[in-house]
DNA sequence: GGCGGGTCGTTAGGTCCCGAACTATATGGT
DNA sequence: ACCATATAGTTCGGGACCTAACGACCCGCC
């Protein structure tokens, strides 16, 4: 995700231009990356990437299940989920096993390897995001988290307008 | 970029976690990542990605300049910059010659073409900004802005810690 | 002068992601 | 029973990003 860098001129360019709406989506757009970014770098040591860990974690959570419906929980595409599996199985950290009752399906489930890489992965992370949130209080994380949330809904609405 | 999706049962796999900093994380990215596919969507009909239209504003804002310097304003490596220029050049929107001043140097220039279409790019995309922020008022603006600050300055901090 | 240590852009190889097309299998309507 | 349609997973091609390593070039210091 690249980084988005605001012109120095921006306000001339464009004259109506509400500044704070295009700031908003730029800080949103940095801060993510910024953290996303991290994540990353942090998890490499554990041979695991962000994407990795986010299928571990639903398989932890959620038991078995096939990477159709992985690639449901995480909102990526089937073919995604292909790339991402074959790398961890690689890995030895999920292992594939064909669907009895659908011919077509697969049942993807976490191995014993799996289930550590993922505990460490998410004490890790957790760590983590706790250091970079404890600049905010509580009700400011909640504002925070309350405003992405009419924000994503705006995103979401505005698709069918 | 993953879209993070929160484990039902995060609270009691890890008792003390502070679930707010992991959402506000989450939320974050959810976003980020939510904008940056539909701006992404809303630029391809122009032929460019999101990517390249930060790289023709930036030509356009600040005049020629070597692909290390276009590397240092998008936070991307001179490797990436290469791929990007390659895209535009084969599509008329940038120029790359030489540098007189430094034979190992280049300047890439934004073309006549190119104008127009960073044009277009911004009038669309600052559409869609100002209306996925329509339901937020100045104020709660000015207040998500500043969040993000304190969040990005927190996480650059923690990484010499 | 020249030589070692930077910096320039590129290339090679790898990851994550997409859309489109393919094969195999399931299923509903007739 | 049969066929159209839909779905599961994979493959293929492509884009954006990375690191590492290259050859070419610049520069300060002996």
């Amino acid at each position: 995700m690249p980084k988005i860098q605001m012109p120095d001129d921006f306000a001339e360019q464009t004259p109506d231009a509400n500044i704070l709406a295009t700031e908003a989506v730029m800080n949103t757009i940095r801060t993510a990356d910024m953290a996303f970014e991290r994540i990353g770098r942090l998890l490499r040591p554990l041979g695991v990437s962000a994407a990795g860990g986010l299928v571990l974690g639903q398989l932890r959570d959620h038991g078995p299940m096939s990477p159709s419906e992985l690639g449901e929980r995480l909102i990526v595409t089937r073919a995604t989920v292909t790339g991402l599996l074959d790398s961890l199985e690689r890995r030895g950290l999920v292992a594939r096993s064909a669907n009895p009752d659908d011919r077509r399906g697969l049942s993807v489930a976490i191995t014993p390897t799996g289930l550590t890489v993922i505990q460490q992965v998410r004490t890790i992370i957790h760590g983590r995001e706790t250091a970079w949130m404890g600049v905010l209080t509580q009700a400011e994380l909640q504002t925070y988290i309350a405003l992405h949330h009419r924000i994503q809904d705006s995103i979401a609405g505005s698709d069918q307008a």
